[in-house]
DNA sequence: TCGACTTTGTGAACGAATGCACGAATGCAT
DNA sequence: ATGCATTCGTGCATTCGTTCACAAAGTCGA
């Protein structure tokens, strides 16, 4: 089965960087641009030209030697190869600090994720409503799944509860997990999880402040010898 | 002048892991277990042994053959090599949604980075209290950044107010930059800027759950010959 | 002390991603 | 029509990261 596959396969490298060429472009479109080199999205996007041509040609070969690549068109492409025709309603678990800001932050279903429901295992927190949708028990979670169409859940639980909190998700039909807490989950190799930890970013930055300020302040005390 | 560098350079693939590790070798000392070996850190972080093994070699020879290493000795050297035997004060800049969210949420000060400040341009917002700090204007910024000696700037205002923002911090003095904005800073060479982006994420999952599903759901009117 | 067993540390093979350099295609001026 | 300037698409070299595989270094029991 599955005789032809979805396409060429894209590197991730390069699907990480089209929603972010898809924002730029976007933008462009809304100002009047019609078109633009692999020189120009390259400026604007903060990255190599040849990386973006390179990009764009996995989508095929859109642009227009002497020209430039069509920005309408570009933008139209990129959004099919994102899956990016339709909206992806998503679930959110977690109706702590987190939860609520995600919910109430107006992005997601401007940018074709709108939120479908929250939940939360906390009974004392079912009913409240939030950014116009009442927190539900996460026993609701397969029926609304089922009903809402759901492929992406978004994780905001405290880190002790997110292992189950997955579990939950991938029972009730979810296939692909927004980890916002950090910790390491443990879910079947088909779910795709993408995890977002805002202090291994903070760390990584404390990594580069402690460098520049001339590596190790208290040099005392380590003992290695520099023969080794 | 430098005449020593800070150590052995660490690739940046490593240098993100080591925060996941520690945060996993920290729960295992809590737990109380002594020895860990590469083995078992890899399995708890969802990695290769090998792998473990070459990024904790990058540290110094800090294993045990035929024992593994040492928890606590390991935190500690990842806690060095980190640059987290100090806090590191952050200011937020932007009291909206995110900014809001981010000041209350607990989870900075306990990893050793301190919210100092939080600063917005709109005057309607100075005053208000959020997670025990008041909302300052961002005039402030510079005085702020200087007395508390602040190296890094979480940017949390809307994409139309980032690139503003992110100057203001640079002319404060701050060179880590923590941009929840979905916009590509221009900012020197010199300043680390790191990008969390949630809008990319769900993009990024967007574009594998298209493909999961069959590639094109409605593959009408694309007009693309299979010839090539 | 010795030998069996475990686990690290790392050289080397492999693979992915980047950036260069250049041919090919296009637009435009004349 | 011709030539020149522009810009894409891509083969190739290089760099970066991952994984393998094995010697070296340790533990432990007898």
């Amino acid at each position: 089965m599955a005789p032809d596959r979805p396409r060429r396969r894209i590197p991730d490298a390069t699907v990480s960087r089209l929603p972010v060429y898809l924002g730029i472009l976007t933008d462009q479109a809304q100002a009047g641009v019609a078109n633009i080199s692999s020189d120009g999205l390259a400026e604007l996007a903060g990255v190599n030209a040849a990386k973006v041509r390179k990009d764009l040609s996995y989508l095929g070969s859109y642009g227009t030697r002497g020209v430039g690549y069509e920005v309408g068109y570009l933008v139209y492409q990129i959004r099919r190869e994102l899956g990016l025709t339709h909206d992806w309603p998503v679930v959110i678990v977690g109706a702590g600090n987190l939860g609520q800001a995600l919910a109430g932050y107006g992005g997601f279903g401007d940018r074709g994720f709108p939120v479908v429901g929250i939940v939360d295992v906390d009974k004392s927190k079912v009913g409240s409503v939030l950014g116009g949708l009442r927190v539900r028990h996460i026993d609701e979670l397969p029926q609304l799944v089922q009903s809402k169409r759901v492929n992406i859940g978004v994780l905001a639980t405290p880190p002790s509860a997110a292992q189950e909190a997955a579990e939950c998700l991938v029972k009730a039909g979810v296939t692909s997990i927004l980890n916002f807490a950090s910790v390491v989950l443990s879910v079947p190799r088909a779910i795709e999880v993408r995890k977002v930890d805002l202090a291994v970013e903070l760390q990584i930055l404390s990594y580069h402040e402690q460098r520049r300020s001339g590596g190790v302040i208290h040099a005392v005390g380590v003992g290695r010898t520099a023969s080794a």
